[in-house]
RNA sequence: GGCAUAGUAGCUCAGAUGGUUAGAGCGCGCGGCUCAUACCCGCGAGGUCACUGGUUCAACUCCAGUCUAUGCUACCA
């Protein structure tokens, strides 16, 4: 069986989860369960980035130790997670003892071969920071922005890493495998940056940060966070520690990250796997930002949002309308914007007035002149036109999901659905159930339509896991429908026999009510 | 400052290798249907394809420049 092994970035842990990590996740969430669907063997890793000067700092400030300020915001992460549908397979945290002893192996093992050295490093420390600034961190008047005091040279022994060993390997990675880093104008940057690319600094004194990994057999110096975080990707699917596991999953197949940490798994991440001999993943999938009423996001602006806000702001219960706006408003790289209005037409008009509606309609139909049976004589074949459509829209999401597009996927799932509401019209069912003689063509179209839904349902089941169960079930469909895999995709999957009644017909998404919308919004 | 990407209907966006009247969805107007969640279907209005030049029989599509937005990077500091 293939493997599809998919990572998210690992979250910081010093703050609170918010509506831009959670868009990762989603989208990540998403890609798993579709490979699932394929029939692919998944590992999706998602986690916490818990060492470094940062998280010492908060917790220091609230009076807790690292450990425990760690062990909160975890949790409230996976909480969140659990919330919005985000089904991983191992959440890692890099305070795990396993991870601490993959992170100290690959140090000590670079040491060895000697791409990990020690040399002197002359840095600019803020003594109220406790810890060395770089240039970009500075004001214009070069001061420390948050002490307004100038920072001192100041020397250091670090362990640095032969980065420029691997300079030219990495150019030829990129420039050889043109998907490997996604959306393909980042390859530029990325290129771009690499030009300058030096040795890079992989240690700090103990005097700065004490909350870390220390260097193997030298208590003085602690490894730098992003050697530390970027090592997850392989602890997490059991590199040292579980060697069936990882031999089976790695290479990871995609890294989802954001655009702004692009540089570490391009060039640093790249360089480690290349120094330690570990073959590289396949793709660095780098997504976008989420602004808010066309904002940023920031925490001085004071509008940080929560990853389940559109579902407390609309008072949903269930995360696939959310979901579902956030990976159709925009393609997956481009940065989006989110708006109550939009989210409202875009939710109410795709999943309320198509989808639910289509089914609602179709459902009633077969309950009203069929006492909510099918009968063998209405099983139409695969040679209608609808069916075909449906083969033509399982061919284009899988296309899309090869490249991880996620809204365009889920664009030729809503025009079938179109197609389908135009097909009811076209056909005019109620019409046909007037007369003796055309009954038969009805139950037809109803079989088609509703065999149709059956379709739909597992195609948009990554995106709308809650929605399609509701309609496999009112389908009146065997099993769980995040069971099916593609090859229930064949038609005549829906069978002859009594599948709904008056009480099981109920909408799947109710429209959102604009007057509801509008007095939530004043609060 | 350098490099990159983008600028297409009111809004969100599609538009390989230049070639008939520039597309979709939403919104808007009109009409139709009545099975359905005031839903669905059809028709229509609406665009100097950022701007200016150029190449070409022909440019939204190529070239140059300008403006704007965003990103990466640099330096000034």
């Amino acid at each position: 069986m293939k493997k599809f092994y998919i990572t998210t970035a690992i979250d910081y842990m010093n703050g609170k989860p918010h509506i831009g990590h959670a868009y990762e996740k989603i989208a990540t969430d998403i890609i798993n369960r579709h490979f699932k669907q394929r029939g692919l063997e998944t590992f999706f890793l998602t986690g916490s980035d818990e060492h470094g000067i940062k998280i010492e700092k908060t917790a220091q400030e609230l009076g807790k130790r690292p450990k425990q300020l760690c062990d909160e915001n975890s949790d409230s992460f996976k909480e969140e997670w659990a919330k919005i549908g985000v089904n991983y397979d191992r959440y890692i945290r890099t305070t795990d003892e396993d991870h601490k002893e993959v992170v100290q192996y690959i140090f000590k093992t670079l040491m060895d071969k000697g791409d990990i050295y020690k040399a002197s490093y002359t840095g600019l420390y803020c003594s109220g920071c406790e810890s060395f600034l770089s240039q970009r961190d500075l004001t214009e008047d070069g001061l420390c922005p948050d002490h307004q005091k100038k920072p001192q040279e100041v020397k250091e022994e670090n362990y640095f890493f032969k980065l420029s060993k691997y300079k030219q390997a990495i150019i030829d990675r990129i420039k050889n495998n043109p998907n490997f880093i996604l959306p393909e104008y980042r390859a530029n940057e990325v290129l771009n940056q690499l030009e300058n690319t030096e040795d890079i600094s992989v240690s700090r004194s103990i005097n700065s940060v004490t909350w870390g990994i220390p260097v193997p057999g030298d208590d003085s110096q602690i490894i730098y966070v992003w050697i530390d975080a970027l090592s997850n990707y392989l602890t997490g699917v059991g590199y040292r520690h579980n060697n069936e596991l990882f031999n089976k999953f790695w290479p990871a197949d995609v890294h989802i990250i954001g655009k702004d940490i692009l540089k570490f798994h391009s060039i640093y991440w790249i360089g480690i796997l290349m120094a330690m001999g570990i073959e590289l993943p396949e793709c660095i999938h780098a997504h976008g930002w989420i602004t808010v009423e066309e904002t940023k996001m920031s925490k001085s602006l004071g509008n940080v949002l929560p990853p389940d806000f559109i579902m407390q702001e609309f008072d949903l219960e269930i995360p696939d309308a959310e979901r579902y706006f956030l990976m159709s408003a925009a393609p997956y790289g481009k940065d989006i914007n989110y708006s109550t209005d939009d989210f409202k037409n875009k939710v109410n008009a795709d999943l309320a007035n198509n989808l639910g509606n289509l089914l609602n309609r179709s459902l009633s139909m077969l309950v009203k002149y069929f006492n909510g049976e099918i009968t063998q004589d209405a099983v139409t074949d695969k040679n209608c036109e609808l069916a075909s459509l449906c083969d033509e829209t399982q061919k284009k999401v899988l296309e899309s999901f090869d490249d991880y597009k996620i809204s365009e996927a889920i664009e030729s799932v809503v025009s079938l659905v179109n197609a389908t509401n135009k097909y009811v019209n076209d056909t005019a069912p109620w019409s046909l159930a007037k007369e003796e003689t055309t009954l038969i063509e009805c139950a037809k179209v109803l079989y088609t339509v509703l065999e149709t839904m059956r379709f739909v349902s597992i195609l948009l089941y990554p995106v709308i896991p809650n929605i399609s169960q509701n309609i496999w079930s009112q389908l009146s469909l065997e099993g769980n429908i995040s069971e099916q895999t593609w090859e229930s995709l064949k038609w005549n999957g829906l069978k002859a026999g009594k599948i709904a009644s008056k009480e099981t017909v109920n909408p799947v998404f109710l429209r959102l009510d604009s007057e509801l919308a509008g007095d939530k919004k004043k609060k």
